[in-house]
DNA sequence: CTGAAAGCGCTAACAC
DNA sequence: GTGTTAGCGCTTTCAG
């Protein structure tokens, strides 16, 4: 079964391939009636152009690579089908991996793709030192990362306000009246983990309240690496009315885990996530969360992304969006034990 | 930022660029003393090989292409996330594209990955129609159908026994004493489909019970379609002890719609699901479902297809894997109304 | 309006 | 061992 080629259009068609070239790709100088006999024969002939070849010549292959941590989490596989759509609305492909938070296969994955010529790279980088472990491949090609504040990095990136978000969050249990809120899965490596937990904190500090961490060690969340985090947490005996989750698939290894213990959200104990997957509007599940505005951070990456790719010189461009807070049933008003009232 | 290419290496090297391609490629005849060197001042020069022109030689990109209907479906991301890993270990990329369950936006896939060049294409097909929609691509490039049983049709397809998993599922709520079952999320177009009603419904014929399906008129399953079909179906006032799902997705919305009508699950009827996806295992949720091995189904999509590359000539294969029932907490056994004991 | 020729970056015969 | 040459399929000057 070989493929039909433009020179096989031409001998049939009777003239040069040049002609059979710029009858299909439409552009310019050609008479109307060779054209559409060179259209008819080639599709007669099922010819279908090589993108390859014209990729080759044209130096760009319509192509944007994502690079995620994992496409099975329910966030991320949501925003890369927002992603993969808006490419395709722009005549773009996407070349899919996943990092496994791992930097290493990150960079390999960079390595791979810009040997394809991808025309730009979105990444959802896994660690704070991504950056500088692919710098050497975004100086040939536009990158914009994603969900990561880059600071004062030279770097594009759109993100959410993470600092606000959590503060937000910390501010909507402490007006239901709690006062002892435990954050559940800070991490470190990456911006957005800092600011997730500085948010927490710094809210905590302002309503003079005390700040309590559980620390996640592992680079990417697993129900069940979260699950046994959140046993250790109710079998701990400390004591809190309230805990915020630093991820939406973290809040429901702890909705799983309080049951475990009987303890019962949001009688017991409120519950706040982050990311607003949709899992958490589920009945008996109804997480009270910080949303994230999936579709428009991929769009705007997209958007910020091509801009790249056509204007490589601009300067970075950073978009951060704001995170809004949904209110679904985890969380419950309490009385507060001393310092005043509830609002 | 001009890419450097095997040309400049060649030049600055003072050899030809055949002899840096051989020192790059490994590919035998060279001095191992030059060799060295090239390789030395390829790094140097921060040289990396254009796989754009290497495919057009080699005649393949090593690349294959994934059309799913939706990568946010739990059930497709996580099947997803294997295939992409096990390509990867065979040295492949992976090009996403989704088809929204639209046998246009299939075909289109089709052209845009054909052209692309992609050595393979795994799909998962929105509906019957599509097989022949993309029947003049699959001429040239090896195909695998993921999930769906191609019959007689000559086609290369892993899916697992669809008719024996919902005959399991009958059979397993029948021990339980069920006798009122009804199949919620019933469709048409694809054999995967029809088969699940169909082992639902040859089941309840051999039990004595008579079959009663929900259809569900939509391409792809989306939450709230779901959830409005569910409530029509508590509403309706039919009489019914259980209902398999015709999906997890299915059964998370049948369950949200129990909710809202105050109908408990599994005390009030229980509930059955298909596929097994993450979110089934929840807390709360504690879904009794099928399971789809979907890592196997992952990793024999992706050997099948390769054969096929490799092997393009060879007889089509299938691969039929065997779901497997995961008992949760959604059903419970009942007191048979009539006929007999329950077992 | 159409054809001839060059070349995109690389590999693979085939010489030397 | 290394260089020369051709060519993958296509687009794009540049002539005519």
């Amino acid at each position: 079964m070989k493929k039909v080629t433009i020179k096989d259009v031409a001998s049939v068609a009777g003239v040069s391939y040049t002609t059979v070239s710029r009858a299909l790709s439409g552009s310019g100088d050609i008479g109307e009636e060779t054209r559409k006999r060179i259209v008819q024969i080639a599709r007669e002939m099922g010819y279908s152009p090589n993108t390859v070849a014209r990729s080759l010549v044209a130096r760009e292959t319509k192509t944007i690579g994502l690079v995620v941590n994992n496409i099975s989490s329910p966030y991320t596989s949501e925003v890369a089908l927002y992603i993969e759509e808006q490419a395709w609305v722009h005549g773009y492909s996407l070349i899919l991996c996943n990092s496994c938070g791992n930097v290493e296969k990150e960079q390999t994955a960079f390595e791979l793709m810009t040997g394809r010529q991808v025309d730009g790279i979105i990444i959802h980088p896994a660690d704070e030192e991504t950056y500088h472990r692919i710098l050497p491949y975004t100086k040939n090609t536009p990158t914009v990362f994603l969900n990561e504040d880059m600071g004062d990095l030279p770097a594009s990136y759109v993100t959410i306000d993470n600092y606000k978000g959590t503060w937000m969050g910390t501010e909507y249990l402490h007006s239901l009246g709690h006062r002892e809120i435990v954050y559940f899965g800070r991490r470190w490596g990456k911006r957005t983990r800092t600011q997730r937990a500085q948010g927490y904190s710094d809210a905590c500090e302002s309503y003079g309240l005390t700040p309590r961490f559980i620390d996640y060690p592992h680079a990417v969340t697993t129900s069940h690496q979260a699950y046994q985090l959140a046993r250790e947490l109710f079998a701990g005996g400390d004591r809190f009315t309230a805990v915020f989750a630093n991820t939406d698939v973290m809040a429901l290894s702890v909705l799983q885990a309080a049951d475990a213990f009987g303890v019962r959200i949001p009688e017991d104990v409120s519950l706040l996530g982050f990311d607003n997957i949709v899992f958490s509007a589920l009945p008996k599940i109804n997480l009270t969360t910080i949303e994230q505005p999936k579709q428009a951070i991929a769009a705007a990456a997209v958007t910020m992304l091509l801009g790249r790719i056509k204007l490589p010189k601009t300067e970075h461009r950073s978009r951060v969006l704001v995170p809004s807070l949904v209110i679904r049933d985890s969380c419950r008003r309490i009385d507060p034990p001393r310092e005043e009232h509830a609002v």
